[in-house]
DNA sequence: CTAGCCCCTAGAGGCGGCTCTAGGTCAACC
DNA sequence: GGTTGACCTAGAGCCGCCTCTAGGGGCTAG
């Protein structure tokens, strides 16, 4: 009746649990795997279901923000790769990441132009349909 | 030799200066008028092409950045169906607005969360790199 | 024993937003 | 009169990112 374990082991979790806690869909996850979007391969239990450990889920959440600020998928799976890879290629990591840094600042600055635009024209129709109550209300 | 303007006329402008003044394609230019994006239907000049003025190009410049704020294209329709219709409908464009400004909103706070692990992430492969520098120098 | 549920694979499908192609018109210059 | 170049239409194609389908396995509760 509960959703059911592999084993029992504590740290064994379901792709429908790893769904739940990272927001991503079970599609989605198995997307990614095959994406390579995963810094270790996934075990496996009977009948091939995989079995996620905790770290999955922390690496996934990683990418889950990666993603929500634009990081491209492509530039995701480099980045997985390098981690996969394990220390040493530091430099590399910090090229892509400084590289997206710079996207997401740049994603900041015209969201904040594009916002500026945005509330001058609020501030317009507000005073256009208060004018207009004004007006039904001689 | 020069591009071709209608009769000479001042505020008449081709496709191709639209394109460039808005920074849109001439294929997405021709795309956004199906789409019906375009507040006045553009006229027309011999052998079928498109004359814009000058008015086109402000409003599609507005187009422009509420495409680059994640506006979808339904939405901009809808609210260049409301323009077009003219004066009276302020309140349901005053909706769209603001339902667009809050959506902003939403994204620059997810950015600048975003922006924080990164910003760690970068500083700790700083680290990392310039302490394997200094090593390298022992 | 069967109904319900979660899981599996491989691959098709969908959506948003363009982008490009094919095939053609027209005006201008050489 | 041929070439160039910007434009036209209708519609196909593409890219990114999933999302869904078909067809199947297997555990567990009632």
């Amino acid at each position: 009746m509960l959703a059911r374990m592999p084993d029992s082991e504590a740290s064994g979790l379901t792709i429908g649990q790893v769904s739940e806690r990272t927001g991503l869909s079970v599609h989605a996850l198995r997307f990614y795997e095959r994406e390579g979007i995963l810094a270790h391969p996934v075990r496996r239990a009977a009948g091939g279901r995989r079995v996620y450990a905790e770290r999955d889920v922390e690496w996934l959440s990683v990418c889950v923000v990666l993603r929500a600020s634009g990081m491209p998928l492509p530039d995701i799976r480099a980045y997985t790769d390098l981690v996969r890879q394990g220390p040493g290629n530091e430099e590399q990591r910090l090229v892509l990441m400084r590289r997206h840094q710079e996207r997401v600042l740049e994603q900041m600055a015209r969201l904040s132009e594009s916002y500026d635009l945005i509330s001058y024209k609020v501030r317009l129709y507000e005073d256009v349909v208060e004018q207009a109550g004004e007006a039904h209300a001689c």
